[in-house]
DNA sequence: CCCGCGGCTCGACGCCATGTCGAGATGCTC
DNA sequence: GAGCATCTCGACATGGCGTCGAGCCGCGGG
């Protein structure tokens, strides 16, 4: 772990300068690593460019501070779970296929990057940039979500209720919020194996159910 | 807001010296008027100091840190909203208004202090203290959550379904963060008057509702 | 070949925030 | 009015941040 995340093979010749994409390559890497271990605050500049093999003033030659480095893992991160989500839900077979399949991506994206994800969420408070990607990421699935929640209610399936879209705010943010304390510990939460069946259980009631209590 | 919110009578005779008390309060109180203007990390121990008209090192005397002064608004918010939810169950008849009252109360504590509360979810990552204090507290609501699942279910009110204490985990946590984010507008939110209806309409759903989809 | 230029690197500097220390002031109690 | 606990402050040490200007490296053109 120690002689730096860089070292370019050179083919044979002595050890060459590793090019500015290496390097970038190098920071974020470093970062992800540094972030399974600490949180953001507890990670100095300094600490990144060390396991990048660079010196500190360098490391501002490629970002502005170590907020756009986490921005720029989460950009990374967001594609990825975007990728992951339309390729699931395009493979599902009729609804309830796809509510789980989008929440088992949700989950997955999750579990590969806790520390990430935890710094995001930290983040949100502080960084204009993070909430607003965050925020977009939300929106899209909270219009996706309402989107298929008024197809099923308008194909019969499932019965009227609150505003579609209320119910995916709620919901999605759910997910967010139990799914990320399941997987950081932070708090009681969910065994890992249990977060889709007991999310989906929600999801399915909600959508399907109605309010009445008799019995 | 300028002359320092400190200013003891002193009954007639000159200013006399603030004692400890008056300090530590006028530390809190300006904690959580600057924190309705920024994040934590954009103010300084010397902006508290100054908010309550003494030096920075004095401010060390009192607290060993601002996180310190924001974990101490958490434990009187904390207390207080132990104490309002717990005199709303006293006052609800029968199950579904008890649901009513503690979301009601909920939503009330993060709207009043939802500056803190922003504080204290951030603060979630960073420091073990809120950590476990916001463990703690959530712990509890969860724990009474599926105490009162189960009793529903054994009266027969509600069906099986997921164990009571996961479906209590989501739901509560679904709480914090929907409110959260509805209050703070960091993101896609509920209004604030709708969101005890529609969080309610998930508890319900989630608790007395099952998960076959007919039809 | 070597020259120049753009991409890259660094050390040094100034700034700001944090936390500590020791030297006192203040006011209550006996 | 002496003594003590409480409280206050300025000075200092430390450490992270971001900037700047002086250069180094390697490649492509003359």
């Amino acid at each position: 772990m120690s002689e730096a995340l860089t070292d370019v093979p050179g083919r044979g010749r002595r050890p060459r300068r590793p090019s500015g994409d290496d390097r970038e390559r190098a920071l974020l890497a470093t970062a992800e690593a540094l972030l399974e271990q600490r949180p953001l605050d507890g990670i100095s500049v300094d600490d990144l460019a060390r396991g990048a093999g660079i010196s500190r003033s360098t490391f501002y030659f490629y970002f502005a501070s170590k907020e756009a480095v986490v921005l720029a893992l989460l950009d990374r991160v967001v594609a990825e779970a975007r990728a992951a989500r339309t390729a699931a839900l395009a493979g599902a077979t009729g609804a309830r296929d796809a509510w789980r399949a989008a929440l088992v991506t949700v989950r997955d994206t999750f579990r590969e990057h806790r520390a990430l994800t935890a710094a995001a969420t930290q983040l949100l408070a502080a960084s204009p940039e993070v909430r607003s990607l965050w925020s977009a990421v939300m929106e899209d699935f909270v219009a996706e979500t309402a989107a298929a929640i008024d197809a099923e209610r308008a194909r019969g399936a499932a019965p009227a209720g609150p505003p579609a879209r209320d119910l995916a705010v709620a919901l999605n943010w759910m997910n967010e919020r139990v799914i990320q304390v399941s997987v950081s510990g932070a708090g009681p939460g969910l065994a890992e194996e249990d977060l889709v069946e007991v999310l989906l259980a929600i999801w399915l009631r909600t959508i399907y159910g109605s309010d009445r209590i008799d019995r």
